[in-house]
DNA sequence: TAACTTAAGTGTATAATATACATTAATAAA
DNA sequence: TTTATTAATGTATATTATACACTTAAGTTA
């Protein structure tokens, strides 16, 4: 019978969790080196599988956890995998996910658990499984992100310049931007809050320091937009 | 053990189907009326469950073929969903798959099946399930895909009029579109070719018909631009 | 056959937005 | 005090989006 649930074929699910972050050195991912078989001892998305009781968003806000520590990260859900024998061992869809975390913030937990491993987006190691077509899947989808949603808040720590903004747009972009016009894009939709401070750091002039003003940056999240970078 | 392939747990895959069509009523929607238990007789996407030796992808095509003779619909994968009692009988993680289609080229085939039928969007029945939230989505991502790629190809005749084009274009982003921007935008795009014969069914004067141009609107379709309707 | 009705077809002026581009300012180091 | 380095800033031009109304063609009707 057609739609019999009986004779209908179980699969297994897993999450993979594709994890960006940002620093001076680039837009990086966030990866493991799988401690099982198969494949075990070789670079990896995080993952797991979804268990009887649970969702998928909540599967991916939980594998997260276990293997980095990290909390309260908001996850959007990207694709689901299916080839055939994309997991030798089973028969196993997979579904990914992804995030844009705040390098700084996280890293003492990261580094304290050992599992998670920060590279390069531009020098990441070759991955198992369908896991470098998912990044590749990811990262066009957080190119198109940018020009519908504003990005940083996640990324950035929560001070930060110019110069760190339109680096990470750049990152994200893979372009360069012109510094002028982008500064005046960013300024018209009103997100950033300029303080009195300067960071010393980059320049003997120094450089102001801003601040996301978090409720028109969650405004503009609902409402879509097009910033034309 | 966390990643124990043998303690995983297992769940049925199945897969839903938004198709879109238009004819000169508007969008529409295809359902069926569901012929087994639970909902036995409520209306439904058309779905059915994933095989042991089939991707997504092709288990979204088959399902469609099964229930309205259709071949050939190329369908793109839109969402997961996963809630827990979802479905009734038995944890069943469905992924959506939405398609765009000619209702005229299609029609025939629908019709000797007798197993789906055509709804306006604007009043659908109640669906079973999740499946009103699925619609609601693959309709968000329909007028986004708008702006991004062109439509039309898939929705209308082969012949067909600017009114019907910009008819189509005010159903899939319900509002209406300044007649004469429209046509210079779409001209602008010269993915249409203007034929010598008219359509003398919906005016006294005739209105000059058109067809697609396929390659250059193929093209199109590779690359991503900006459409502001 | 002239007047009428109906939808088709067409263009322009204005506003808004995107782009290209170069100089001055502030400060610490030499 | 000179030098070197990065920050900060504005304008002119090109492109694109928007708002808007009259004429044309042809069948229908008086």
């Amino acid at each position: 019978m057609l739609n019999s649930y009986s004779s209908a074929d179980k699969a297994l699910l897993a999450v993979d969790c594709i994890i960006f972050g940002f620093d001076n050195e680039g837009l990086k991912i966030l990866l493991i080196k799988r401690d099982f078989e198969p494949e075990k001892g070789k670079w990896s998305l995080i993952g797991g599988f979804l268990k009887r009781d649970e969702v998928l968003d909540n599967a991916a806000i939980r594998i997260l956890n276990t293997y980095t520590g990290l909390n309260d990260i908001y996850m959007e859900q990207l694709y689901a995998y299916s080839e055939i024998d994309r997991d030798p061992v089973e028969r196993t869809i997979s579904v990914s996910y992804y995030a844009l975390i705040n390098i700084e913030n996280h890293n003492a937990e990261l580094i304290k658990n050992y599992h998670a491993q920060w590279f390069s987006v531009a020098d990441a190691p070759n991955l198992i499984f369908d896991h470098n077509e998912m990044v590749e899947h990811a990262i066009r989808r957080l190119r198109y992100r940018t020009s519908i949603k504003p990005i940083g808040f996640e990324l950035l720590p929560e001070k930060f310049t110019m110069r760190q903004l339109l680096e990470l747009y750049e990152a994200i972009l893979s372009k360069e931007l012109d510094k002028r016009n982008f500064i005046s894009k960013i300024n018209s939709l009103e997100i950033l809050n300029k303080l009195e401070e300067k960071d010393m750091q980059s320049s003997r002039k120094g450089s102001y320091l801003y601040t996301f003003n978090k409720e028109k940056y969650e405004e503009k999240l609902l409402n879509d937009f097009v910033l034309n970078l």
